[in-house]
DNA sequence: CTGAAAGCGCTTACAG
DNA sequence: CTGAAAGCGCTTACAG
């Protein structure tokens, strides 16, 4: 029913290898050969299939993102950056989901196995350094994002140093009591965020109250969404000795911290974690992940190993930039802020 | 190097066609061969290249995406949506992007000609339908989203109702003047948008004025950005007789049009278009698209066509929900909120 | 420049 | 239940 190779190989009369060869601009084919082959091709409207040439050839030009199911805007924006690159080489994305449970490194490990990728990339994906030395074996070309390990090329954000910056900018505003709304405690980027924010807290000479870290109930994408954020804030508002400033974990729980402070008709100084499209426009001040970067340079590394420029795995990790803005006003400014 | 049928075949003493039962839980096996051969292969960390399944069976168990590369929140919930819905099935997501330009039957055509997918989607590709009937052709499975073409399954969003839904509200609530932000003039949603709001002006007696409809300069992503909507709403604002209430084509650039109407200290009642995530957080007034059960929905449309259930194309649209939220407070309430 | 043939790694009737 | 063989639709040395 579909027409092939053979098709027009017969009805140009020449061989399936010369059919090949002109769709393949390898090897001299004769501008008049050439030029038959093609004409039969476009009357018929025959296209190589890309299947059965990744099988011949053993390249399938398809670099394959391994992503958590929790998709959040993180992921949205740095696939945003892997499109707009990829399309400047001759490769194409495919996108496989895991779940993130116990068996992760399985579902990697199946994935891979199953070879419809010339390469892959992996996205908020955490295991530990044994797990990804057992993928290391397959020898395949492999670029991880928002994750560090030294076998790998790999492209992350240094959490730690983000959520100190933040917190030291908080304290030194003159702010003491400085809370932190995370989210799912064992989460990567939340135990590292935690960590840069005791550290502040530490070299400011600042016991940290742990009465001062909350989250919110709502576990949904291990806890960044806004509803996570607005409990989280709620809840540190009907604490006993509400704090006089707040770092947190994401963008998206801030917007609902914020909200909560709406409602609750009160106001304190608030930097996130992101830099998220609205965040400007709610005028969020927050430590500037540059996402769609990190998606873009994710895929010129993995082309670059896919086309042997890099030979050895490289290492980037961005320090996140400090955007300051209306939610959290310089101390001067708080008075008028807080109406 | 990597290890194949043949590698496990001859270990565990079988021909070919045995192991690749033992692996397609096809024919019988005996349980003592099939125990033989499972052992095999997991000490030799075996497992079916996917590239070649395909190929032999002619199934790819593949679903394409096809979007255009102006990825938007549209886009993204609807991706998320799909993701979530295909995890119940046995199919994965394969996703080519294409440049919305003058050849855009040529791409969708040549990526259905390459063959990686089963079927394919298209989410907000709009194509006059003698292209769509050319694609048509192929004899393959197809779904449209945000887009309606009789011979392929569709799913879409009646943007003209919706438009006019809101505009009507807006008129209910007494505003004579109702202006319009729109995006890009000649991109379909828009098209539609602009005709629902102009139906809504004349149902109510009312002369449409041009000068009421107006865009920003920043036409990336169609004009559907925060800024496109900032200047859009600087532009209404500056016009001679900026309009009392304003209906706008999404709410991304509704976002940017409240900030602009905050950098000038006023405000008019607003409604979006598309309920975002954070619309709900901003307290923004839309019609709201289901995007994520869109999404959904899409992957079970093609499923059924794949596994041919559904032999006839179905349509599905949906009329946008009518959000009413802190953006447009009743006219009654438009005293105490213009503060 | 062009063709015959082997091969990519599987699946699947067809026999037995 | 199991194997030999053809086939999926291409590519690519190897000859000529």
């Amino acid at each position: 029913m579909s027409i092939t190779i053979y098709d027009i190989a017969k009805q140009a009369e020449v061989s399936i290898a010369t059919v090949s060869r002109v769709f393949n601009d390898s090897g001299h084919v004769t501008a008049a050969t050439r030029k038959r082959v093609l004409d039969v091709a476009n009357q018929l409207g025959y296209h190589p299939r890309a299947l059965a040439q990744s099988l011949a050839r053993k390249k399938s030009k398809i670099i394959t993102v391994i992503v958590p199911v929790i998709s959040n805007y993180f992921f949205m924006e740095v696939l945003a950056g892997m499109q707009d690159k990829i399309a400047e080489y001759d490769y194409d994305l495919q996108i496989f989901n895991v779940k993130v449970a116990e068996d992760l490194l399985d579902q990697a490990d199946h994935i891979i196995k199953r070879g419809w990728g010339e390469g892959y990339m992996a996205i908020s994906v955490h295991l530990d350094d044994s797990s990804w030395e057992k993928l290391e074996k397959y020898d395949v070309p492999v670029v991880l994002l928002d994750e560090y390990y030294p076998g790998f090329s790999t492209i992350s954000v240094d959490s730690i140093e983000g959520a100190y910056i933040a917190t030291s900018h908080l304290l030194q505003q003159g702010y003491r009591s400085v809370g932190m709304i995370c989210a799912k405690p064992d989460s990567k980027p939340v135990i590292d965020r935690v960590l840069g924010y005791r550290h502040a807290m530490q070299d400011s000479g600042i016991m940290v109250d742990p009465e001062m870290i909350v989250t919110g109930e709502d576990m949904e994408r291990d806890g960044f969404t806004e509803s996570n954020g607005y409990q989280a804030m709620t809840n540190l508002i009907r604490s006993d000795t509400p704090p006089e400033a707040c770092f947190c974990a994401s963008d998206i729980q801030a917007l609902g911290a914020i909200k909560a402070m709406k409602d609750n008709n009160m106001r304190i100084p608030i930097i996130g974690f992101d830099d998220l499209e609205f965040s400007e426009y709610v005028g969020l001040s927050t430590m500037r992940q540059p996402m769609y970067d990190m998606g873009s340079l994710a895929i010129e590394k993995m082309v670059r190993q896919l086309e042997k420029t890099d030979t050895e795995p490289t290492h980037t990790i961005f320090t996140p930039d400090l955007v300051l803005r209306a939610s959290s006003p310089d101390f001067a400014g708080i008075s008028e802020e807080s109406g």
